[in-house]
This record gives structure tokens, sequence and C-alpha cells, in this order.
RNA sequence: GGAGAGGUGCCGGAGCGGUCGAACGGGUCGGUCUCGAAAACCGAAGUACGGGCAACUGUACCGUGGGUUCGAAUCCCACCCUCUCCGCCA
């Protein structure tokens, strides 16, 4: 959510800071539902002011027995408000209604330094870790692995479920929660993450929060109780601070869930069809920090270094990509991708999105802090990454660590959390 | 799911429909006292939006949303949440 006194203090730069996004002009439309708004209620306000004043003198009257005039003040009253309500009625109401849907759904301003572009051709590699593993034979996809390896089943998750959802059995559903397992532990005992198990199912103001409504309600599975599934432990964990107060001692807050995530999938049919890459549901490690706006870039920086651990101690191949403007998200103000190498695709693959949202969330929750210093609340930061997804962690694990004859080596790692196994084979 | 009780400021807790943004107590902050601290005493302090250079000032907010009324924290309706008991259940 946007600061409307930012748009009216400077008009020309919110429209440059939407121009980045490749988006139309919007402040005249909204300054001047705004002009609507305030005029409105100041009428609204000044005459609220008047009808407490008479009646208040009614009291007066009332109370000092004077009960003649009090009832003739009464009537009086009475025209008076009809006449009144036929000029302001509730004419604050609809522009402002119509100015905070607009302001709702309009994008987070971009940090400055943001790479320029329309889509994802135009985000910066910042930097690699590892070289792209030399195979002397072809390397497999993962489901075709999975699928010879009898331990990953699209046939009986279709069955049960449709497409887009997948069966693991044996070693490889257990590789799957050795590494949720593995990532939970190394946040929680090494980089200072609070673990958290929270609701995966949520309702409108959580959605509202975190910006997945208005706008995005057709990403999300609804309930017959008008509750989401979440999309991404992004949104309980980051709606800990909605309508709260927060002492700035008590900040950071840095949190990690492990849950499954549900998305619709709306608007990307056709797109990675085969293998598990692009799922309605899946497993992520979620990382959020809650924290003050002095803290958060650095906040940022740390938390994209604790996502890049993960995939670093996995043995994985992986760069960091700096998201350019036309691919930064909704509520990000920057948004740093992590991408594994998939050997057996040959491509390069999201695998985990850290993104500094500023307090375009914060201010949608009306989550704050009380500074140590001066007075006032101020709006919190919020920051959300993974750390990582566990479903592509699995088919990266998979793909990259793969052996000729179809079995897949367990990274050291995991094993540990696996009762010893090294190898998954047939 | 059934029955009951309740949701008020940082916390506890009052509040005949009229000067209630809200008594009182605790906590917090500032001061007096003290070598210092405690105690005691004095004082300050809600949030948001708007107007004003400022002092200051207007409006809204007593779970949420409607309604009744000249006037609502107080009355009515719906919803949400919490607690107690019963039932059921992982």
């Amino acid at each position: 959510m946007h600061d409307i006194r930012a748009i009216r203090a400077d008009p020309a730069g919110f429209d440059a800071a939407l121009a980045r996004r490749g988006m139309e002009p919007a402040s005249g439309q909204i300054l001047e539902l705004d002009q609507a708004v305030r005029s409105a209620t100041k009428e609204f306000e000044e005459s609220r002011a008047e009808l407490k004043l008479k009646s208040r003198e009614v009291g007066k009257l009332k109370a000092g027995g004077k009960h003649d005039e009090a009832e003739q003040l009464i009537r009086d009253i009475a025209d008076w408000e009809v006449r009144q309500s036929q000029w302001f009625g509730n004419r604050a109401n609809e522009p402002e209604a119509q100015r905070d849907l607009i302001l709702s759904t309009l994008p987070n301003t971009l940090d400055p330094d943001v790479p320029d572009g329309r889509d994802e051709s135009a985000n910066v590699v910042l930097h690699q870790h590892g070289d792209i593993p030399d195979f002397a034979f072809t390397p497999k996809q993962h489901f075709e692995l999975g699928e010879a390896l009898g331990l990953m089943d699209f046939a009986t998750a279709a069955k049960i479920a449709g497409a887009r959802f997948t069966v693991l059995k044996g070693p490889l559903a257990r590789m799957e929660r050795a590494l949720g397992q593995w990532m939970l532990a190394l946040h929680t005992d090494e980089h200072g993450y609070t673990e958290a198990s929270v609701p995966l199912l949520v309702n409108d103001a959580s959605m509202y929060g975190t910006g997945q409504l208005p706008k995005f309600a057709d990403d999300l599975f609804r309930t017959t109780d008008d509750r989401s599934l979440i999309p991404t432990a992004e949104v309980p964990l980051t709606n800990f601070a909605r309508e709260e107060i927060f002492p700035e001692a008590d900040l950071p807050l840095r949190l990690t869930a492990l849950t499954p995530c549900f998305r619709s999938e709306a608007g990307s049919a056709g797109r990675d069809t085969r293998g598990m890459l692009r799922q309605h549901q899946f497993a992520k490690v979620e990382m959020v920090s809650i924290t003050t706006p002095d803290a958060s870039a650095a906040e940022h920086e740390r938390m994209t270094r604790c996502a890049e651990r993960v995939l670093t101690d996995l043995g994985l191949t992986w760069r960091r990509v700096f998201l350019c403007a036309g691919d930064t998200g909704f509520g990000a103000a920057r948004t740093y991708d992590l991408e594994v190498w998939l050997p057996g695709q040959g491509a390069w693959r999201e695998i985990s999105s850290c993104s500094n949202t500023r307090d375009f969330q914060a201010r949608r929750m009306n989550g704050r802090f009380k500074p140590r210093e001066g007075k006032g609340n101020q709006f919190l930061h919020t920051l959300n990454g993974s750390g990582v997804a566990v479903g592509r962690a699995l088919i990266a694990v998979m793909e990259t660590f793969q052996q000729e004859d179809g079995s897949v080596l367990v990274p050291e790692v995991l094993r540990p959390w696996m009762g010893g196994i090294e190898r998954i084979a047939r």
C-alpha cells in the first residue's frame, strides 16, 4: 500500500515509479479522488462538530429541567439534520473506496538500483557458485529418474487428485522429508531463525496484508468458509506483525516455517507440465524477517546468504539473480532469485526468491514499531525468502547427483536425516 | 455441535443513553526528596486522519459491521473472538 501523502507531495515521482514497472500514470486519478475524499470529509466533520454541540446543549437543558426548550431544540436539530444529510450524505465513502482500491492494487515502488527491463531477459546475474557439471553420459530429467526408480508416481497422483500433483514413495519421499527437516534445522540452529508452526488456512485480512488480495485472488485456493490455502508461509509468518506495535528492542523478528504451499497456477496452463517442477502443492521452507527501516537492506543480504548456504551445503550449482523492474513481484521493492542448475533439463531454474518489501506490506497490515528514541510509531519493514523450495531442491539433487545407472547419490548433509542412506537405487 | 459468560486504554478494572477519550489501581516516563536507590509525593502520557507557521484545533476509534436516537462505550441486530461446562474427535 502506498502512502497517499507521498503521492500528494510528489505525484510525478510516483508516476515515474510506476513507469519503471511499465505502468500508466495513476497519480492524477488518485489525487482527484483524494481531493473528493478530503473535501467531503471536511464537510462531514464540520457538520458532525455542529451536531455534537447542539446535542450537548439538549443534555444541558434537560439537566437544568428546561424540558420544553429541550424539546424545541430536538425538533430544530432534527430539521437541521435532514438538510445536512442532503448536503453531505455519505459523499466521502464512495471516492474513498475507489481511491483505496486503486492504491491497494498498485505494486510497490522499486529500489533505485533495481535493473531496468521488461521481463526476465533483463535480469542481472550477480554471481555464480560452482561450475556447470560435466556428465560422461546424458543426464536425465528428474521425472525420468524418479519414474524409473519406481519412486515418483504421477499417474497415481492424477488418479487421487488430478494434474499437477505428485506421489513420492520410499527413499524419495524420505529425501523430501530430510530436505525440509535439514533446512529448518540449519536456519534455526545456525541462522538464528525461530521455527514456527502456522495455520495453512488464513483469512482475507491476512491475504490482503501480504498482497495476495485483492488483486491475485485467482491464484489462490478458496475454502467454503471464506479462507484461503496459503500459497507460501510468507503469508502467516509476515502477518505476525499485523495490527501490532513492537518495541524496537524486540526487532528483528526472524521466523521460519516448513509448510506445504498451495497454488492454483491459473495462467500457467501448459507450462512445466512434466514432472514436479510446477505443482498445486509443494513443500517449502520460508524465512521472514520483521525489522526496522534502517536494518532492512542488510537483512535482505543476510537472508539471501542464508538461502544460498542451503544450496552450497547440498553441493548444488547456483547463481544469484537480481530481478529487473519488470520481473519483480507485486509487493517487492527488490528481489534476488536464486537459480539452481538442473543438468537433466539443462537449464537454470528458480529455487528461492528473497524480497525486501520495505514498508509496503507493513502499511497494508498496519504493522508498526515503537522507536527506542523519539516519539510516534513507525511502519515496520518486512522481508521474505524461500530457504528453499523443498520440491525443487529434491529435483536439483536428483538431477545433479544422478549416476549413469539411474541411481542418485544422497548429499552428505542429508544422510543423517535419512538413516544413513547413501544412494537411492532400484 | 449444545448451554452459559464476556470482549473497554500498556495491564487490571469501573462506566443511570447526555460536559466520557473514558473513573480507579498497577505499570511507564519526567520531577521532588536521597550520597545513591527504595518508599512517598507532584506531574506527564492513547492511535489515526484533517486544518494551522505555531500554540493549538476538528473528526473518528471502548471486538467488527449495521441500526435506533437530537445524542450511543452504554439500547437493538448480525458477525468475529475469548473463557466455562457438556458432547464429539486427531
